[in-house]
RNA sequence: GGGCGCGUAGCUCAAUGGUAGAGCAGUGGCCUUUUAAGCCAUUGGUUGCGGGUUCGAGUCCCUCCGCGCUCACCA
């Protein structure tokens, strides 16, 4: 199908062809590139006030972003991966000829490559005195941006792509418009980075596990279904990873990591996408307090390595990631900050009536767990602004949790929280082959038979734990909610490249 | 899925129910150290799609599409 072009874009089209006319290939294979504009200035400063030293020469290439043509001379901006520099073209250095060929055919958008010798102009800018320069990509359709000023280096934007669903739609426009952008995601691969070099600091091993998926489990959340064909069976992309990293502890790995993404077929909002990035690691012989101080340590590192400190700003909040963290009972912060004392309330009847008295929504459906639940996501989840950890959390919502001995209620679970919203959770394993059979058969008893959150037996999952899994803590934590923190983001689809949007017609 | 809001030129935005506009970008000029350069002139629109009310709709009403905020959901 043939692009309709806009009149701006056609313009260009005609330009294109202008440079075919005169032998000018517009689209070259090869550019010449010397120095990035980061190199190209960092050399000239090196020597600059240097009589003896030698002209700094360079051939830099890059997209131009901004040119003020002066009758006999331009000055221009080109802009590469790290930064920008300034050309200057004069007519004494160029040449008539060439100087109306570039204020002709050359527009803002398009990647260039120019050469020279770098000096300083009357301003002060460090600029590149154009004595050649070449075509390397026409652009055909302009940048959605308005003008931007270069201030002390910084650049200042007056008017830029701002409307959302343009910036998420071509996200590649975004980018090359807003280096604030290109920013969030040089960090999210230096938290990626870093997190992967802390897991192997440590001695896990990095392995990968079946995306399609027979049976999925692992996590409460609806799955996407697809189809093998020549099998003629149906496959589950994977909504988490735990089940199959478990698989691997009976088979003798003693550490294990992965890195990857899970799929939920669930809303989408400013903190939920159908895909999202997942570390979940799995530590024989360790338990849930032994993970929690590897989480702080794992969260130390990755500040550290990407922010070189252990504090940011979130959202307008000051936070530290320095260990320890603050460690609440569930329990015990709920009788803090409800007067409930949810080991009073072992069944949902007295538990919703205990809320109903405090004016909470109790849906009398639900699970005793998931009226805890909310109570822990209305009164508590908010205010963990400081990294906090909650943990011994009730058992029906923790399937693969270990009970803690003695309380039958209650599993060996922690959830950790930053910024007023869940980050990680972790739980001391369940291990033991009946118990877990049990507890699968329990989730199909306490969840209606239409709710499509409870878990499916995996009997392949509980032959694995009967030939014998070693007691082991296990973490999850969302990668894409670390790099909203990280980041100062309020919203996940900032911290994704391509964040999902409804088709359009 | 519910509620609220938004959709006008390439971008950012105006326009009591009464001739669709501005800045920037673009185009044509002038200009040999500019920094959102400046000056002169100028092109550019199916106002998201479709329907309705009205003498007249960007504006009011309805369906649909998309986006945002929010609630529900998401252990």
């Amino acid at each position: 199908m043939a692009a309709e072009f806009s009149n701006l874009e056609q313009i260009r089209i005609d330009k294109i062809q202008a440079l075919r006319d005169q032998g000018v290939d517009p689209f070259p294979s090869r550019s010449e590139r010397t120095h990035t504009t980061q190199a190209a200035i960092e050399a000239f400063e090196s020597v600059e006030g240097d009589e003896t030293a030698a002209p700094v020469v360079v051939t830099l290439a890059g997209r131009l972003r901004s040119m003020r043509p002066m009758g006999k001379i331009t000055f221009a901006h080109i802009e590469d991966g790290r930064g920008r520099v300034q050309l200057f073209l004069r007519l004494n250095d160029v040449g008539e000829e060439a100087l109306q060929f570039f204020s002709r055919n050359f527009d803002l958008g398009d990647f260039v490559q120019a050469s020279g010798s770098m000096f300083r102009t009357r301003t002060g800018e460090a600029t590149v005195r154009v004595e050649a320069f070449r075509m390397l990509a026409k652009a055909v359709t302009p940048l959605p941006a308005a003008k931007d000023e270069v201030v002390d280096g910084e650049v200042v934007q007056h008017a830029t792509l701002s409307d959302p669903e343009t910036r998420f739609r071509q996200r590649y426009a975004d980018l090359a418009i807003n280096a604030h952008v290109r920013e969030i995601f040089r960090k999210r691969s230096a938290i990626i980075s870093a997190l992967r070099a802390f897991m192997d600091g440590e001695g896990f091993m990095e392995v990968e596990t079946p995306i399609l998926q027979p049976i999925y489990g692992g996590a409460a959340a609806q799955p996407f279904v697809t189809h093998h064909n020549q099998l003629k069976q149906d496959l589950y992309l994977r909504i988490s990873f735990e089940l199959y990293l478990k698989r691997l502890l009976v088979g003798g790995f003693e550490k294990v990591y992965e890195i990857g993404r899970d799929f939920r077929n669930e809303g989408v909002s400013f903190k939920h996408n159908p895909e999202f990035t997942q570390l979940e690691f799995y530590w024989a012989y360790a338990d849930y307090e032994q993970v929690m101080t590897l989480t702080e340590q794992m969260l130390a590192f990755v500040a550290d390595t990407v922010l070189g400190q252990r504090t940011f700003t979130f959202q307008g909040d000051e936070i530290s990631l320095e260990p320890p963290w603050p460690r609440i009972e569930l329990r015990q912060g709920l009788i803090d900050s409800t007067g409930i004392d949810i080991q009073e309330h072992p069944t949902s009847e007295t538990l919703a009536a205990a809320m109903k008295a405090l004016n909470v929504d109790a849906n009398p459906k639900a699970t005793r767990g998931k009226l805890i639940d909310a109570l822990v996501s209305t009164y508590l989840e908010p205010n963990f602004i400081q990294p906090t950890f909650l943990y011994n959390y009730p058992r029906d919502i923790s399937p693969l949790a270990k009970s803690i001995s003695g309380d039958p209620l209650t599993v060996e679970r922690f959830e950790g929280f930053m910024g007023g919203v869940e980050l990680c959770n972790a739980f001391t394993e369940l291990n033991d082959p009946l118990d877990q059979e049990a507890r699968f058969t329990e989730m199909g008893r306490d969840y209606a038979s239409d709710d499509d959150e409870h878990h499916p037996m995996d009997d392949d999952y509980l032959q694995a734990m009967r030939y014998g899994m070693p007691p082991n803590g296990g973490f999850g934590i969302g990668v894409d909610r670390l790099v909203m923190l990280l980041t100062d983001n309020h919203s996940i689809r900032e911290v994704l490249l391509f964040p999902h949007l409804r088709s359009k017609e």
